[in-house]
DNA sequence: AAAAATATGTCAATAAGGCTGACATATTTT
DNA sequence: AAAATATGTCAGCCTTATTGACATATTTTT
C-alpha cells in the first residue's frame, strides 16, 4: 500500500528531492493550520464591513507606519498599484485611511489612519493577539524569543 | 515587554478592542512575513505546470494520506465540493492523482497520488524543508520542540 | 421493495483579489 | 523644455473561492 521508502536522490525538472524523510512533513503543515486559523480569527469582524483580507493588510500596514506612502505600501505587499488602488480607494471612501500630499514631495500621498481606522486595525489585531498569547503561555518559558528568531529566519532576506 | 494589562479598554462595534502596546504587532507581522516566503518557495514550480497553490494543497494532503477520501479532503481543506472539483480533476487529468472506487463503500472514490505526483508533491516541499532546516539552525537547539508545540497551539481546537 | 440518505459529480452564476497593458495628470528632476 | 516619477484610472483577464440546483450511483432505513 503506497509504499513510502524510495531511497536515493532523484530529480524532478531542475529541482533535486530528496527522500521522504528529509522532508519536514510535519513542521509544513503545523504551519499551513497555524496560519489558516490564525488568518480567520479577523474574518468574521472584516465581513460585517464588507471587507476583505485584503483590505486588512492594508490598514494593517497603514496603521503601523503613520504617514507611508502609496510607493511604500506596494513595496510592502507586494502587489500591483492597479490591485492596492480598488482596496484603498474603499478604505479611504469609508473613512479609515486618508491621504495627505506629501510636504515636500506633492506627488507623493501620505497614507494615515483615521480614529475609526485605527479602532478597527486594533479590533482585527486583537484576537490574533490573544490567540498568539495563548500560544506562548502554552509553549512555555523563552517560547516568546524562540519563536520571534524562528518566524525571523523564515523570511526572505533575513542574511543567512 | 508587551505586558498583558488591559488598561483603558474601549468597544468597537461588538468587539473589545485594547490598547496598542497590548497588542502583539511583532509576532503578527513576523508570522505574515515568515508565511509570505514560505508559501512563495513552491510558486515557481508550481506555475511551470499551468498549477496554482490550490492544486499544491490538494496534492499535498493526498500525498500525506493516501486513500483518503473527497469528503475526508473537503474537512481538511475546507473549502466547498465545488471548489475542490475543478483542482482535484485537472490534477486526475494531468496524471498526478489516480481515483479508486471504495472497496467496502463504492460510492468513495479513495485518492492517491500517482509515482509523478509523489516526485511533484516532494519537489514542492523540498525548498519549504529547506527553509524551516535553515531557520531551526539559525534559532538554536531545542528551537524544534518550541516551534512545534508553539505552532500546535497557535490552531484551533489544540484542546486548551 | 421502496424510500431516504449519502458520496460524488457537474452546471451556472457570482465575488474577491490578484494580474497586464495602456493612458492621464501633476509634479519634480534633468 | 524634456524626461522621469508618483499616482490614478479604464478595461479586460485569471484563479480560487462561493452558493444553489440538480444528476447519478450506492448504501441504509423503513
Amino acid at each position: 500500500m503506497a509504499g513510502q521508502s524510495k531511497e536515493n536522490t532523484r530529480y524532478v525538472g531542475d529541482t533535486v528531492a530528496h527522500d521522504d524523510d528529509t522532508i519536514d512533513f510535519e513542521i509544513i503543515e503545523l504551519l499551513f493550520f497555524a496560519y489558516r486559523d490564525f488568518t480567520s480569527d479577523p474574518d468574521a469582524i472584516l465581513e460585517k464591513g464588507g471587507f476583505g483580507r485584503a483590505h486588512h493588510r492594508v490598514l494593517h500596514f497603514v496603521d503601523r507606519e503613520p504617514g507611508m506612502t502609496v510607493a511604500d505600501l506596494l513595496d510592502t505587499l507586494k502587489i500591483t498599484k492597479q490591485s492596492l488602488a480598488r482596496v484603498l480607494k474603499q478604505l479611504i471612501d469609508s473613512g479609515y485611511i486618508r491621504q495627505v500630499t506629501g510636504p515636500e514631495d506633492r506627488r507623493q500621498r501620505m497614507l494615515y489612519t483615521t480614529e475609526e481606522g485605527q479602532a478597527l486595525a486594533r479590533a482585527l489585531a486583537e484576537p490574533q493577539s490573544r490567540r498568539i498569547a495563548h500560544a506562548l503561555a502554552k509553549t512555555g518559558p523563552g517560547a516568546r524569543e524562540t519563536v520571534k528568531r524562528f518566524l525571523a529566519s523564515m523570511k526572505n532576506g533575513a542574511g543567512d
